[in-house]
DNA sequence: TCTGGGGTCCTAGGACCC
DNA sequence: TCTGGGGTCCTAGGACCC
């Protein structure tokens, strides 16, 4: 047996670099790509970076920069990005024992059975191959602990002259990198936490790691406390390959114009809904309660307003028509007219494996008719795309409340239409 | 005059992550 | 004009019960 030891990857710049990956003219160009409804920039290249703009920074306020310095600009192109991330992953799962996936772009793989002297070696054969294979560069950090390989992807991100990987195995390394890192860097370190502990002059990831955990556990609650030991080179936080079973499931979006009438929420809701219920249905799970919420921008001048309902089901369920129905009703009843409305979305809780749950006595609902309907619709929109079929409440092809993402790059990978072209010429010898 | 105490469950809100 | 979306975990405090 080996001892804990643990690698995290990840893509950089990741969302840039998938952009890039088909379109060879953005090499060496800066690049951002746009959150949802084109708010603000959530990836940037080093050329972007460079140029000032900032993470989160509002398109709106960078939008003459961008043009200025010739920023190619992109909205989020998330089948492509889910796509490359799957390629990525599928990689990890040749080489290491062990996978969590930890977010789209970051994955932890478990080095235990790798001797210590060969960890750096395997991570900048991983990096060639992702290269290699995904076009995809990446970074990796090595360490005891979940929280001390994070660091160390970071230290390899930020230090080029460590060619992509860092490892925090031993004590000297760590004696070394951790007085170098602000505790900013520190996976679980907020600007809450931050705030609180620049006030007792803990600045950096070394005073952090010295700071008595029981100060932690008080300051930071048992959150902190377990920081401060991964810190100190105690693991507690396993690495999970199996992903548990999720707790909520949720689809929410700001509206391209506000929102000022009933039958626009109206039809937004039952698009979420819509949405929400095939989410539910992909991952065989129905769900006890329904959250409903809309609420106007946090920025904006006029009067604010927010609000939000839940209704319970008699049991749980993952029919688009009961989602709809219930997310109906709570919108006629929290609905405030004279509002701009800037953001509306469902929230799905108390989740259950499909049919685990004891049937009710009094229910009246036909349920295998529901899931006979349920499978012919989900099949449908599978074979000619989403929204071929849909509730005559949710039909909204070109409604002004839709997300914006004007900027979006081909599906490459993943609708045969989209499909990048290669030309082969042929010469052949007179 | 003087009015318990301890347990469970649920929810809202905060903090954090990418 | 224009500021994302989708998660997790922890804690405090109220409701309720005996």
């Amino acid at each position: 047996m080996g001892d804990t030891s643990f690698a995290l990857i990840d893509g950089n710049s990741f969302y840039c670099a998938c952009e890039r990956v088909f379109d060879p003219s953005l090499k060496d160009r800066p690049v951002i790509v746009l959150s949802n409804n084109d708010g603000c920039a959530v990836a940037r290249t080093p050329e972007a970076k460079a140029l000032g703009i900032k993470m989160g920074a509002p398109y709106f306020k960078i939008r003459d920069l961008c043009d200025k310095e010739r920023v190619a600009v992109f909205s989020s192109n998330y089948a492509l990005y889910g796509d490359m991330s799957a390629r990525m992953n599928a990689i990890y799962r040749d080489v290491a024992p062990e996978v969590e996936i930890y977010s789209i772009d970051e994955s932890f793989l478990s080095l235990g059975i790798i001797p210590p002297h060969e960890r750096v070696t395997f991570s900048r054969d991983l990096r060639a191959k992702v290269l290699k294979w995904t076009g995809i560069p990446t970074c990796v950090g090595i360490g005891p602990t979940k929280t001390l390989a994070k660091l160390a992807n970071h230290i390899a991100k930020s230090n080029s002259g460590l060619g992509g990987v860092c490892d925090l195995t031993s004590a000297e390394e760590r004696k070394y990198w951790l007085p170098r890192v602000a505790i900013s860097e520190v996976w679980g370190v907020g600007a809450a936490s931050q705030r609180k502990l620049a006030q007792m002059g803990v600045k950096t990831a070394s005073c952090l790691a010295s700071l008595d955990s029981s100060v932690a556990r008080k300051l930071m609650t048992v959150v902190g406390e377990k920081t401060v030991l991964e810190l100190r080179g105690v693991s507690c936080l396993a690495l999970e390959a199996v992903a548990p079973q999720r707790k909520g499931c949720a689809v929410t979006r700001s509206f391209g114009r506000k929102v000022t009438q009933l039958s626009d929420m109206l039809e937004a809701v039952a698009t979420h809904a819509t949405r929400g219920a095939e989410k539910l249905r992909r991952h065989g799970l129905e769900a006890g309660h329904i959250t409903v919420f809309m609420h106007t921008s946090p920025f904006a001048e006029g009067p604010p307003h927010s609000a939000s309902r839940t209704v319970h089901f008699p049991e749980p369920t993952a029919d688009t028509i009961d989602l709809i129905r219930a997310t109906g009703r709570a919108v006629k009843d929290i609905f405030r007219p004279g509002y701009g409305y800037a953001k509306s979305g469902i929230i799905m809780e108390d989740l259950v494996e499909a049919g685990s749950s004891p049937r009710s006595l009094f229910d009246t609902r036909d349920r295998e008719k529901s899931e006979a309907l349920m499978q012919a619709y989900d099949a449908i929109n599978q074979r000619f795309g989403r929204g071929s079929v849909t509730a005559a409440s949710a039909a909204a092809k070109d409604s002004t409340w839709q997300t914006k993402f004007e900027m979006c790059s081909p599906r490459y990978t993943t609708v045969l239409e989209d499909l990048p072209q290669a030309i082969a010429r042929v010469h052949s010898k007179g």
